[in-house]
DNA sequence: GGAACCGTGCAACAAATGTTTCATGGCCGA
DNA sequence: TCGGCCATGAAACATTTGTTGCACGGTTCC
C-alpha cells in the first residue's frame, strides 16, 4: 500500500493537499505547521487543539498514500531525526574524485566546525564558569587528543590563578591527585568517543569525593558526564571520517576561561597583568619595532 | 509531587544517574542516549531495544522526580522543541546589561570564531600538507598558548608517523634539537602576537639549515614567518578584550593532519590501524556496551 | 541464622491510543 | 423532486499504552 516515499512526508503533504476535502485541508496545514507535535503528542491531543475530529488524521493519512496516522507519524519522525549528517556525506562523496580532492575536502571540514560552534550553550559556559570562580582549586583533565585542550585551560586560567589550578597527573602518578580532590573544588574532565577509562576514573573520583564535576563532552551520555554538575558539549564527529573535530572543546575552554576572567574581577586583571609583566620582563617576547 | 524543573531533565537524569541502581543506571544511560527515540517511540519499543524490563522506564522517571515516564516524556519533548532558536534569543535577550552580561560575551564570541573558520585557505594547507608528506621528519613549535596546538599536531601525526614526528625541546632543551635540522626535513612554528623570542630562533635555525618552514600565524608578517615555505593564517584577535582566540589555529592543525594523512594512503591507514588497536588491546577505552 | 529490606522481572490492570463503522447532512445530476 | 454520492462527526472497536501489584533472589543488619 504505502509506497516508498521518495519525498519528504511534509513535501507530499503539501503537494497532495489541494486536490483534498475541505476538512482534511484543514488538518493537513495544521500538521504541516505543527510537525513537532505532530511527532510527539497523540492524535486526539492534535484534534483537540486543531478544534477537528480525530478521525480526520486517519484519513488524511490515508489520502496521501500512508497505511494510517502511525505510518505518517513514524515518517515524519524520522525526517526530523537529528544527527542526519547527510548534506555533508552526500556533497563530499560526490566531490571525492578530481585533482585536488583533498582541497575540497578540508573546505567542508572547516564549514562544518563553523558550523559546529554556534550550538555550544553559552548559557552553559557561564553557569560552568561561576562554579570554576567559587572553586578552592581547579583540576583540569584530558588525555590522548583531548590533552591539549587540557593543558590550553590550564594555561589560560593560570595566567590569573596561578595556584589554584592543575592538571591531574602533571606532578605524578593520576592516582596520587584522584586522592586529593576536596568537596570546595572543580574537577574538570574533557573528552569523546571512544572515552579513555582514565577519564572515567577521575570523574567518578570527583564525583565520589563530593566535588563539583564539569565535564567537556560530545554527549550527555559520555561516561565521565554521569554526575556531572555541568556538562559542556561540542560537535566532536562533524567531520566525516577523519580524526575527530576539537575546535569545539577549544572554544568551549576559551570561552570558559574567559567568563572565569571576568568573574575574577579586578583581582584577576591585576593577577593577569603581574604575569604579563613578569614575561615582558624576561623579554620573552619579541620587542615591537616601529 | 512533579517539582518545577529547574534543570533540563537529562541534567537532572545525569546528576542523579550514580545513585541509582543497576538497572536503573543502564536504562538511563539508554534514555540520554537515544532521547529522541525516548520521545518519539513507545516506551514499551525502547524497552526492548534496550534489553530491559518497561517497567524499568517508569520506575526511571519516579526516581529522578517525575510522576511517570510519560511527566519524563513530556519534559524531554518540551526541551527538544525546535523554537528554542536559543542563539539568537539568548543573545537578544541578555545583550543589555542584565545579570548575565556574560553569556552574550560568550555567544558573541563563538559567533565571531565560527565566523573567522571559513576564511582559512584550503589550498595553503593542501599545500603544505604535501610538504609535510615529503619530509623525512616533523618538527613542531609552539610556546604559551600555543603549545596546546603543537601537542595536538603532534599526536595525531605520531598517530601514523610515530618515529618521524617530534616537538622542539620535548627531549631536552630546545637548543639541542635546533642543531639537528636537516634540509629534507619540516618544521611547523606556531605563534601569535605577541611573539616568544624562542619560537622565533626555532624558525631562523628552520631557515638556516635549509628545512622546509611552515608557520601557522595570525600574521605574514609575523617574525616566524619570514622566510617560510608556507604560512597558513588564523584569525586569533577575533574576539575583542579576551585571550586571543586559538580554534583558527586548531582547524588548520586538524586540517594539516586529516590532509597529510589522506597523502599517505594505505601506508598511513595501516599505521593508525596498529596504533587503534594496541590501544584497544591495553584497554585504553571504555568498552561499547550493546 | 533469621528477618527485613531492596532491586528486579513477570503478568495483569485500567486508561488511552488509532482505527473502523455507522448515521447524518449537504451536494450534484437526473 | 428524488436518488446516489461523498464529506463529516460521533461512538464503538480492538490494540497498545503506561502503570502497579506480586513473587522471587540477593544483600544487609541484628
Amino acid at each position: 500500500m504505502a509506497e516508498p516515499a521518495k519525498f519528504s512526508p511534509l513535501s507530499e503533504l503539501r503537494i497532495a493537499l489541494p486536490s483534498l476535502p475541505l476538512r482534511l485541508q484543514e488538518v493537513g496545514r495544521f500538521v504541516a505547521a505543527n510537525d513537532y507535535d505532530a511527532t510527539t503528542r497523540s492524535m486526539r491531543d492534535l484534534a483537540a487543539e486543531a478544534g477537528a475530529d480525530p478521525a480526520a488524521f486517519t484519513r488524511l493519512a490515508k489520502a496521501i498514500g500512508y497505511s494510517g496516522w502511525d505510518e505518517l507519524r513514524a515518517a515524519l519522525t524520522e525526517a526530523r531525526r537529528p544527527s542526519q549528517t547527510s548534506p555533508f556525506s552526500a556533497r563530499a562523496k560526490s566531490r571525492r574524485h578530481g585533482p585536488n580532492a583533498d582541497v575540497a575536502l578540508i573546505s567542508d571540514k572547516l564549514e562544518a566546525e563553523a558550523a559546529g560552534l554556534p550550538r555550544i550553550s553559552a548559557h552553559a559556559i557561564a553557569d560552568a564558569a561561576r562554579t570554576l570562580h567559587d572553586a578552592k582549586r581547579i583540576w583540569i583533565t584530558g588525555y590522548r587528543s583531548c590533552r591539549s585542550v587540557a593543558e590550553l585551560l590550564n594555561y589560560e586560567l593560570r595566567l590569573f590563578r596561578p595556584e589554584q589550578v592543575q592538571i591531574v597527573g602533571a606532578s605524578g602518578p593520576d592516582d596520587l591527585d584522584l586522592g586529593a580532590f576536596r568537596p570546595d573544588e572543580a574537577v574538570i574532565v574533557i573528552g569523546f568517543m571512544p572515552y579513555t577509562n582514565a577519564s572515567v576514573r577521575v570523574a567518578q573520583a570527583a564525583y565520589r569525593a563530593g566535588a563539583t564535576l564539569i565535564a567537556i563532552a560530545d554527549s550527555v551520555a559520555a561516561p565521565m558526564a554521569e554526575g556531572a554538575d555541568h556538562v559542556l558539549l561540542f560537535e566532536a564527529a562533524s567531520s566525516p571520517g577523519f580524526f575527530p573535530s576539537l575546535t569545539g572543546a577549544i572554544a568551549i575552554a576559551q570561552s570558559l576561561a574567559a567568563a572565569t576572567f571576568l568573574l575574577g574581577g579586578t583581582a584577576a586583571k591585576k593577577r593577569l597583568q603581574d604575569t604579563e609583566a613578569r614575561l615582558a620582563a624576561t623579554s620573552t617576547y619579541v620587542s615591537e619595532k616601529g
